[in-house]
DNA sequence: TAAAGGATAATA
DNA sequence: ATTATCCTTTAT
């Protein structure tokens, strides 16, 4: 199992979010370690990016997106759930990508399917906003043997107010996953 | 299908 | 200080 890297991180967004599939999320809690397989993702660009938060520029909430790549972006929607991001591309891009499914590989409780339920069984709220993803409590690494699947391209969720950024195909998934949120 | 819920950013 | 908005979930 090996830690990814600030390097893997750094690199276009497009290309970490399709990289992410199939790697692993392992959060150390006062419970026990949590290690969920992430089985969708969706990539946000940047301020161009009408979907994004970034596109919105650097605010308060949104620093972390624009900060150094490989932390993780957690923050708290509709009152009531988290979302989820890994930071990528160099410091100042504002880009990022959303966990959206994990499928349960250790010591994961309920639903896993969908950015506010990942976020419950993995025990992340918004103390792990900026939180280092190289730290050794927190952070994503490949399992041992490197898998091979398909990856599908479908538009991303909730994103209607974006204009034709809502159409763009930047959410991705493991083809026949029984664990993502909408096929 | 709509209500819930709280932080956030914009407006005043 | 007040209001509109939000990368969702759950229950009616």
């Amino acid at each position: 199992m090996q830690k990814l890297t600030r390097a893997f991180y750094s690199r276009d967004t497009v290309l970490v979010a399709r990289e992410l599939l199939g790697k692993w999320l392992i959060h150390h809690t006062p419970a026990g370690q949590k290690i969920g397989r992430i089985v969708e993702v969706e990539a946000y660009l940047g301020p161009h990016d009408l979907a994004s938060h970034s596109a919105k520029g650097l605010t308060k909430r949104t620093q972390t997106m624009f900060g150094p790549p490989g932390y993780a972006y957690v923050y708290l929607i509709y009152g009531m759930h988290h979302c989820m991001n890994v930071v990528t591309e160099p410091a100042g891009n504002g880009a990022a990508v959303l966990l959206r499914a994990v499928e349960p590989v250790k010591n994961l409780t309920g639903k896993t399917s969908g950015p506010g339920r990942l976020c419950r069984s993995m025990e992340i709220d918004r103390r792990l906003n900026a939180h280092d993803l190289l730290s050794d409590d927190f952070f994503i690494a490949a399992p041992d043997p490197a898998e091979r699947f398909a990856i599908i391209k479908r538009p991303r969720i909730g994103v209607d107010y974006a204009k034709h950024w809502a159409k763009r195909h930047l959410r991705f998934y493991i083809k026949g996953s029984a664990f993502v949120s909408q096929p």
